[in-house]
DNA sequence: TTGACTTACTTGTCTAAACAAGTGTATGAT
DNA sequence: ATCATACACTTGTTTAGACAAGTAAGTCAA
């Protein structure tokens, strides 16, 4: 299905991104963009409601919807986006590489952990990003296989997401977060350029499909001095 | 004005946190909603939409909306709330001190730093976030004089937030934030009981009012082994 | 000049209705 | 028993309209 309130919100994000609509600057009114996009007024509101929850602009009751300064975004990482989308998005040239792929068996420790089913059949990846020749980022991951079926080494390389969701048809839903900061350990040290650091940046996420079955587990470490995490709130 | 969408969302969370709505189960249609609650289905939805968004239940297309596990949420911090707020959610007791107060003027490089406007008057404040005896956050703010009016001490050791909202009728509207790892400086090791540690967790918030002025630049210091920043994110 | 009121325009909330689309169950023909 | 279909129910999208509420500018009286 074609949505409507998704074109106009590619639309404008469209024309924010490439400075029709410059920063500062006040949008068309909600009325106007109806008549402009020949719709009604709560699908102009749904698109304005995703570029603000994003952060690309910020409406003001009985003024108007205003462009927020771009060059603050920096690059927001927080809205549940693979790998490859970001560094595409990002524009930098990663290399992933696997040193490890095998299928294992969820046990009493790793359910605990990784909170997939006990007994669940799951493959285990190591993935090592690089950029310029260093280990940037180093992923342990863990997939139900039941869900992501026929996964091998050379698609792991590439986007497992793409193809989750083009090829196999999944529905990724959501994912909860949680950053915090770990002593490295012996394996970090084994797939990272760790430096001096004693301490590695650690992103855990459980990740959901669309009808609320968990199916991936993912601790992402990152090297200290290239993490970065930026986030967008709004305050209800 | 009162919200009815507000009301609605308040009570489906209330009821989903005592456990009338336990974990795994459907929640009443939006249809029985509307019947409940004397409204339309767009009311309810939006309702619905907001507990979703914070990770309390997930709609499934042609099925229903379905609870989350609670005990996977931890402690949202993902949603703009003020410190004072956040530890009273958690339940923990936190005392704060406050070992600097002064107001400066924002100069070139403080500018390129906090983005708040060239020349002017700011209050900048240390705040030590201390549990059981030990430091553990170290703050610093920066807020724009002319709209955190008449800041004191005793406010800072408070809530300025509730200041800012409850007696100064300021809206706060949204933020940025990022999050970084950096090594320990001088003013960490003065103010937190930083430990073997050479890393500390950053937090930088650039926050804004509702209509869009940048009135605050915080720094967010946290000792690495007690940092924990949780996040829900939904793919679209 | 100041202050109160009106007016026009903006976004915010809410309603009622219709149709699209996903899910599961019951029915019935084969 | 199996498969296809119809049906009832669910959430998802879209419309058109009404009124509330915040903002800004103009008007007019004091």
């Amino acid at each position: 299905m074609i949505k409507r309130y998704t074109e106009i919100y590619e639309d404008i994000k469209k024309q924010i991104l490439d400075g029709t609509y410059p920063p500062g600057e006040k949008l068309p009114s909600e009325n106007e963009f109806c008549r402009m996009y020949r719709t009604s007024r709560g699908t102009v509101r749904r698109a304005l409601d995703l570029l603000a929850k994003e952060g690309f602009v910020n409406s003001v009751h009985g003024k108007g919807v205003f462009v927020l300064d771009a060059n603050l975004i920096t690059f927001s990482f927080g809205g549940l986006v693979s790998f490859k989308e970001a560094s595409e998005t990002s524009g930098q040239a990663f290399v992933t590489t696997v040193p490890l792929f095998e299928v294992i068996t969820i046990d009493k420790p790793l359910q605990a952990k990784t909170k997939l089913p006990l007994g669940q059949e799951a493959y285990r990846l190591f993935r090592v990003r690089s950029l310029k020749g260093e280990r940037i980022i180093f992923d342990i991951n863990y997939f139900r296989k039941d869900i992501v079926r026929d996964l091998t080494r050379e698609i792991a390389e590439q986007s497992i997401y793409e193809y989750l969701e083009d090829t196999l048809g999944a529905k990724i839903g959501f994912a909860r977060r949680i950053i915090h900061v770990e002593p490295v350990t012996a394996l970090d040290k084994a797939h990272l350029d760790v430096k001096a650091y004693n301490l590695v940046a650690v992103v855990k996420n459980f990740v959901h499909l669309h009808d609320g079955t968990l199916f991936e587990y993912t601790e992402s470490r990152h090297r200290p001095d290239r993490f970065e995490f930026t986030d967008f709130a709004r305050r209800r």
